[in-house]
DNA sequence: CTTGTAACCTGTCTGC
DNA sequence: TGCAGACAGGTTACAA
C-alpha cells in the first residue's frame, strides 16, 4: 500500500527496528526488482550501523554510518515485514540485526527498486533529482503549484499523478483530494481557477496527513512479532466506493482510462 | 516539449 | 471445480 502515506508510516516503522542498529547479515535473495539490485549491497551493509531513516516522496532512505544510504521504493505491492514467521519467495532481501530482529522486503510484483547511493550525492540521485516538491512540505503552495500547472492541457488528476509536479501522491490521495476540493479530475490543468488551487493544495495536506494518522495504527499491527493481522480503516470518501452515495447524495462514479480507475462525483467536481 | 498508451509482474477476485 | 478476464497503491519507454 505505497503512497506517500503508507511509506512514512512503514519508514516510522522500521525505524523502531533499525535505528541504531548494526546489521549482522544483509542478504539481497534475486539480482533484480524493478532495476537491478546493487552487486555490493551486501558488501557495503554488512556490519554497518544504521545511522538514520527518512522519506522522500514515495521512497524510503535508510542511512548507515558508512556513509551510504539504501533507498527503497515499494512500487505497486511492495512491504516490509517485520520478524516474519518464514521467508517466502517474494521475500527480496533480508535484513538482520545484532538484536536478532528481522526484516525483508516482500514485493510480489517486483515494481519496486532498491538503489544504493553515498549519503552526500542524495541530492543527484537521478530518481531525486527530478522530484516536485513534498505536498507537506513549505516548497508546495498554491501560487508555486499555478505557476507549475499554467498552460498545461493535460487532466488535473494526471499532472498530480505526475511526480515532477508534486512529489508522493498516488491514484487514491488524488482522487480523495480532488473530491475533496471540488475539481473534476478531467479539467484541463492550466484552467483551474485560483479558487479551487486555493482549495486543492490544503486539501491534499489535510488527506495525507490523516492517511498517517491511520497507517499508523496499520503498522503498528503490522510490527507485532506474532505476525497477528492489523485493521485496515478506509476512511475514503470516493476511492474504492463505485456506486456508493457521495456526501451529497449521488451515487460515487468510476472511470477507467489506460486502465487505470478514476473514483468521483460528478455533482461535487467540476 | 507535451501527452497518452503499453508494458513491466504476480496475485486475487468475479462471473460463467 | 475450472478457467478466462478484470483489476490492483507506480513508473517509464515509446509513439504521436
Amino acid at each position: 500500500m505505497p503512497e506517500l502515506p503508507e511509506v512514512e508510516t512503514t519508514v516510522r516503522g522500521l525505524r523502531g527496528v533499525l535505528e541504531g542498529e548494526i546489521l549482522q547479515a544483509v542478504e539481497p535473495r534475486r539480482a533484480d526488482l524493478r532495476r537491478p539490485i546493487p552487486a555490493d549491497l551486501r558488501q557495503r551493509m554488512t556490519g554497518a550501523r544504521v545511522t538514520g531513516l527518512s522519506r522522500r516522496a514515495k521512497y524510503g532512505v535508510i542511512e548507515t554510518d558508512r556513509g551510504d544510504a539504501l533507498i527503497f521504493h515499494l512500487g505497486m505491492s511492495g512491504r516490509w515485514r517485520i520478524d516474519p514467521d518464514e521467508i517466502g519467495k517474494h521475500d527480496h532481501l533480508l535484513l538482520t540485526t545484532e538484536t536478532g530482529r528481522v526484516l525483508a522486503l516482500n514485493d510480489p510484483r517486483r515494481f519496486g527498486s532498491l538503489d544504493l547511493v553515498r549519503s552526500d550525492s542524495l541530492d543527484a540521485f537521478a530518481p531525486f533529482a527530478a522530484l516536485g516538491p513534498e505536498p507537506l512540505g513549505e516548497g508546495f503552495t498554491a501560487p508555486a503549484l499555478a505557476r507549475a500547472l499554467e498552460s498545461r492541457v493535460a487532466p488535473i488528476k494526471a499532472m498530480l499523478l505526475d511526480q515532477r509536479i508534486v512529489a508522493g501522491l498516488g491514484n487514491i490521495y488524488v482522487c480523495e483530494a480532488l473530491h475533496m476540493a471540488g475539481i473534476a479530475p478531467w479539467k484541463p490543468a492550466g484552467q483551474v481557477s485560483r479558487a479551487r488551487l486555493d482549495r486543492l493544495v490544503p486539501a491534499i495536506r489535510d488527506v495525507l496527513a490523516a492517511a498517517i494518522e491511520a497507517g499508523g495504527s496499520t503498522l503498528r499491527d503490522y510490527a507485532r512479532p506474532d505476525g497477528e493481522l492489523g485493521y485496515f480503516f478506509k476512511q475514503w470518501r470516493v476511492y474504492g466506493r463505485e456506486g456508493q452515495a457521495c456526501g451529497c447524495g449521488k451515487p460515487v462514479l468510476r472511470r477507467v482510462d489506460g486502465g487505470r480507475s478514476t473514483f468521483y462525483c460528478a455533482k461535487c467536481q467540476r
